[in-house]
DNA sequence: CATAAAACATATAATATCTATAGGATTTAT
DNA sequence: ATAAATCCTATAGATATTATATGTTTTATG
């Protein structure tokens, strides 16, 4: 049930830019030193990021990353996919990912139903959560 | 956000008890059978929740395991974390495994207040969730 | 134009965890 | 006595995580 370091810094990073939203590219160096992240590390989070249409970046002095589009329009959702896969709990119970479990009988099981409804719990958090969300006190 | 084979696996096993949870002891071989669990594998997460106190055993031929209380006693939240660790999305908001995260100023940490309010949800769910609410339709 | 700052791209090391199998020891019903 | 079952520990094999390393490319600036 544990976000991975990759998707802690990540989520951390960009929490970052989006403070520094207004105002030019920020580079990995001062997100890493900022945010007490391993900076090499980061670069590849970075990229993913980039990959991923997240961020948009800028090569050369003075160059760095700001995010794609505005905060608001960002989701915690998004990026944790993105960075960690699926939220589910399990994978019979995954909208992006599903898979059969092996239970006997999938509809019947009980524990399908309960993971099922952590699984919308967590998701609805995440996907009404944007980068804004986590800047306003 | 992903539980291991190892709680999936141990959930559905004392699902499979809960239902059985009138009547004898079932053996690990009943069980992994009618999981579709592989069976060795089983036996040592039927072990840790021996040590867990969450079920009883009994050795020789017509032995096996039965749930150490009955079934509205025991949460998923307990089996989870016996299994899984921590329901924390990240350690700086775990309850019963605290670390700080690194962020400059974890009072004012956007991301750490969604986390915890995720946690609080999760941690919910799962604390109100009895084995035998997986029985009942 | 030379330099240095930065992203970009891969490779790979180090570690940890997950998943599973193996080999036996112990207990106990029949 | 036998066989069914738990109990215990080791370890294999695979995968994922976390991080470091090495170098290439782009670009602002003096």
């Amino acid at each position: 049930m544990k976000l991975s370091k990759r998707g802690e810094y990540g989520l951390r990073a960009l929490q970052d830019l989006a403070a520094h939203y207004e105002g030019g590219p920020v580079s990995t160096n001062d997100l890493a030193e900022r945010n007490n992240i391993p900076s090499r590390f980061l670069e590849q989070i970075m990229l993913i990021l980039k990959h991923g249409r997240i961020v948009h970046s800028k090569k050369g002095p003075h160059g760095g990353y700001h995010l794609a589009r505005s905060p608001e329009r960002i989701t915690l959702a998004e990026v944790v996919r993105l960075l960690d896969g699926p939220l589910s709990p399990i994978s019979c119970v995954s909208e992006t990912a599903f898979e059969p479990c092996g239970c006997p009988d999938m509809e019947a099981c009980g524990l399908r139903r309960v993971m099922q409804a952590v699984r919308d719990a967590v998701a609805a958090m995440m996907e009404n959560t944007t980068l804004a969300d986590l800047l306003s006190k």
